[in-house]
DNA sequence: CATGAATGAGGCTTCATTCAT
DNA sequence: AATGAATGAAGCCTCATTCAT
C-alpha cells in the first residue's frame, strides 16, 4: 500500500521548493499583489508550473505561510509545559520575537486564515490565560491583541535596517504587557 | 502663460475639493487598490476630471496623504507647547492613536516621502526627546522605532474588526514606553 | 425627467452597433468559442470597449440574438390573429422559414435562454395548439420539437451553398407536420 | 526504420484501444472541448501516452469519428440488400436516428472529411435513389439535403434533455419524406 | 515505451490613462 | 473645463503540446 502522500518526482519536488522560496521572497517584498507570473519567473518556471502545484495564487500564499505557522504552533505547545505560567508565556514570546526578527514572513503567518491559524490561536490562548491567571500579564489583553501587536512589530522591524529596533520594541511590548504597577507610594 | 499659482475657478475649486474628499474616503475604506473610476463616481465627476486636477492616481493618493500628514504635524507642534513633557508626549500619542484607529490611511500618511514627513519626524522627535529627558519615557527608543511601529500597528488594527483593540494595544504601548520600574527593592 | 433609457453618445452608439455587428458575424462563423479579442478587432475597437458595453462575453452573445428573437415573437403574435388556425400556423412557419433562410443567426436566436425565448415559446405554443386543435397539425409534436427542428433546418441550410435546399427541407417539414393520412382505402 | 505497418506491442495496442474508448466517451459527453488530460485520465494513461498514439488532439478526434463513420457505412450497405427499396431506406434512417439520439458525436461523424465520408455519401445515395425510384420517397430531396439536415438535427437534439424528442422529430421527418399525397379528390 | 511535469501561448477581464465630444 | 467613452497593457488562469525521468 502506497502512502497517501506519495513523494513527488525529483524534478517536481525541486520546482515546488523553488516556487515556494520565490513566492516567499516575492510576497515579502511586494505583498500579495505581486504578479504570479513574476513569482514563476523568479522560480525559473512557467506560470503553468505554478498552477500544477498550487491551484490558485491564494493557495500558494497559504502554502508559503503554512510551514511557518506550523512551527509557531509547535513552539507554543512546547512552552505550555513550563511550570511557571508567566515564565512560560514570556519565554514563548521571546521565541516568537526571535523568529519574527529573523524571518520576514512571520507576520504574514500570523494573519492567514485557516485551521492552522486557529491552532496557533488556541495554543497561545492557553499560555496567555494561564499567565494572566497567575497575575503575570495584565488582564484585558486578548490573544488577537497580542498577535496583532506582534505582527505589527515584525512588520516594523523589517521596514527599516536598524538592527537594534527589534529588541527595543520588544522590550516595550513585554513591559507593556506586565500588570500595571501601582504608582510608587510616597514613603515618608 | 498663466501664473503658476492662479486661483482656480470656483467650480474647479469645488470639484477639486470633492475629489479629495471622495479619494480620502475611498482610500480609507478600500486602500490604494480602489479603482479611480469609483473615486470619480463618489465625487460625482467623470474620471477625466480627476485627471485634470491630479496627473496620476498616485499623485491623488499623495495629495490625500499630504493633508493628513499636515494635520499630524500641526497636532504634534501644538502638543509641544504643553508644560509637562511627559504629558505632552503621551497626549500626542493618544491623539495619533485615535487618528489611526479611525482613518485607514493614517499608516500610509506616515510613509509618504518628502519634506512633510521630515517635519512630522522632527516634531515628534522634539516631543520624545523632552519626555525622555524628563524621565517620562524610557530611553533608547527612537522616533523611527515609534513611527515605524505605529505605522504597521495602524495597518494591523484596520485588518481586524475589533474596535476595542486599538485602545487596548495603545495602553500596552504606552505602559511599555514608560521607564522601567526598579524591581521592588528587597526591604530588610 | 430624463427617460430611463437615455440615448448613448453618438460615438458610443456607433461603437455599440459595430460591436454587435461584428459579434453577430463572428459568432455565426466560429461559434461562441470565438475570442472576444477577435470580435473587438473586427469591430475596430479595443477589448475594453466591448466590456464597456457588455459586462461579459456571454452578455454580448445574448445581446446579439435578443434583437432577432424580438422580431420572431412579434411575427408570431401577428399571425395569431388570423382566422384559420391551420393557415395561421403555417403562415408563421413560412415566415420563420424565410427569416431563417436569410439570416444566419436565426438558429442561435431560437436557442438562447432567457425571458425573451420564453415569449417566443409561448407565442408559438399558442399558434401550434390552435392548429393542432383544428386538426391541421399532427398531435404530439411540441413547441420545443418544432423549434428544434427549425433550428436544425436553418443550420443545415447555412452549412452548404445549395440555394434550393431550404425550400426542399422546408417542404419536408411542412408535410411531416400535417396529420398522418389514413392509408388510401383500397376501393373495390 | 521499422515497417510502417508493424503490429503494435500488446500493451501498446491495449493502450491505444483504451484511449479510443475513453476519447469516444469523453467527446460524446463533453464535445471536442473536453481537455485532453481528462481523456488520458479516463483511459488510465498519461497525456504523453496519448501523444504517442495520436499526433494531435484533432487526430484523436478524427480517429474516434472514423470508427463511427465506418459503422454507419456498414449499416447503410447492409440495408441496401433489403428487397423493398422504401423499407430499406426508412430502416436505415431509423437506425441512423437511433445512433444519433444515443451518441453525441454522430453529427461530427457526418462531417469528417475524407474518403470515408464519400463512402457514406454513396451508400446513402444508393438507398435514397432506389427509394425514390420506387416512389417511396418524394423526389427532389438529395443526399446532401438529408445528411446535412440530420447532422444538425442530432446536434440540436443533444442540446435538449427531452429523450422523446428525437423519436417525434424522426416521425415528422419520415412522414415529410414520403411522397406528397394527392389532395383528397372531390368526390361527386 | 509510459509517465506526468513543464511549458507558454492565449483566453477573459480590469482599470489607469487618454481623447473625442 | 467637464464628461465619459475608448484604449490597451497586464493580471489570473487553462490546456495543447513537449520533454525529462
Amino acid at each position: 500500500m502506497a502512502s497517501a502522500e506519495q513523494p513527488l518526482r525529483a524534478d517536481a519536488r525541486r520546482n515546488r521548493d523553488r516556487i515556494l522560496v520565490a513566492a516567499r521572497d516575492a510576497f515579502a517584498e511586494a505583498g500579495f499583489a505581486v504578479p504570479l507570473d513574476d513569482i514563476a519567473a523568479r522560480a525559473g518556471v512557467g506560470p503553468g508550473t505554478v498552477y500544477r502545484h498550487f491551484p490558485t495564487k491564494e493557495a500558494l500564499f497559504q502554502a508559503v505561510i503554512t510551514a511557518r505557522v506550523t512551527d509557531l504552533v509547535t513552539a507554543a505547545r512546547q512552552h505550555a509545559d513550563a511550570p511557571d505560567p508567566g515564565a512560560a508565556f514570556f519565554a514563548f514570546l521571546t521565541h516568537l520575537g526571535a523568529e519574527g526578527a529573523t524571518k520576514r514572513d512571520t507576520s504574514d503567518a500570523m494573519t492567514v486564515p485557516g485551521p492552522l491559524l486557529a491552532d496557533l490561536h488556541d495554543a497561545v490562548a492557553t499560555l496567555l490565560a494561564r499567565a494572566q491567571d497567575a497575575g503575570a500579564v495584565r488582564p484585558g489583553v486578548t490573544v488577537d491583541d497580542l498577535l496583532t501587536f506582534l505582527k505589527s512589530l515584525f512588520t516594523a522591524v523589517h521596514d527599516g535596517p536598524d538592527p537594534g529596533r527589534a529588541e527595543r520594541l520588544f522590550t516595550v511590548l513585554i513591559d507593556g504587557l506586565r500588570p500595571p504597577q501601582a504608582p510608587p507610594a510616597a514613603t515618608p
